[in-house]
DNA sequence: ACAAAGTCTATAAAATTTATAGGGTTTATA
DNA sequence: TATAAACCCTATAAATTTTATAGACTTTGT
């Protein structure tokens, strides 16, 4: 399951993605409209903004704002960026490899082969999904 | 990521399923063997077994064994017995449904609609790896 | 000047996962 | 029939992760 700050990231991206014509979207209006908690949202969009999906304008009349188009923003940068690996296992992780310290030999460990094409597969499903599929079932 | 008694389960599987020529295995057999704690083994197996993937035989000379065909026993079934949901949101799932409270409405969001395609897209791949293809990789 | 709004870091609270503990029951066998 | 081996079961503790909050700081429009 994807955590919350994932699923709140989402739904942030959504609602950005359906008021692309406001400059800004204050985090406010994110959080009331979801019944989130403002300063939770508030480090979540701080992260998507780090990560170059949004932009940001500081003071009064600011706010946040998508700066990447929808389809360019596949589900797996998102759960990756907020909740870490796809991957079922550390040890066959691309982007947060570590060993498993039980698998005295990854190379002849069958749940490590399997697993790698488990993640293949999955990951295919999470590059090919973005906001913008989101978006239009919206 | 899955969940070290996840993890953990599928190396007993496999173990199992590596000596179905003995009559039983002992637990501290596999602990010893993936260098896992005895005791949290063994309510990893208890669940295994009362989820009827596994036998067992109690007193001198007693252990596990397994019960079902490797073939018998899918990735999806194993994760979803000690891990809970394989659908990414509560609002998705098959098996362990949940609302979400910050959508209104379930049937209007987005968000929903495009876990449902990745949540049957997911179980199509867990469904079709079972022990028998880490086995067959051993 | 003032108030609105994002920035940033630290910390607290809650929940979940991981691990341990210990007595109970069953069974082979000497 | 006593004993030791081995699984059974429930409770609890420890560790980790997730979720939430706090508060001081900076920027900006009016």
């Amino acid at each position: 399951m994807l955590s919350k700050k994932t699923k709140y990231a989402l739904h942030a991206l959504t609602y950005l993605g359906k008021h692309r014509e406001n400059k800004t979207v204050l985090i406010q209006d994110i959080a009331e409209e979801h019944g989130i908690s403002h300063k939770f949202l508030e480090n979540i969009l701080l992260e998507l903004r780090k990560a170059g999906y949004l932009g940001s304008k500081k003071g009064k009349g600011g706010g946040y704002y998508l700066i990447k188009e929808p389809k360019d923003i596949p589900l797996s940068r998102v759960i990756r960026l907020l909740d870490g690996p796809i991957a079922l296992l550390p040890c066959v992780s691309l982007n947060y490899y570590e060993p498993c310290a039980e698998c005295k030999n990854e190379t002849q460990c069958g749940i490590n082969k399997v697993m790698i094409q488990v993640r293949d597969e999955t990951l295919k499903i999470l590059e090919n999904k973005s906001l913008q599929d989101i978006l239009n079932e919206e």
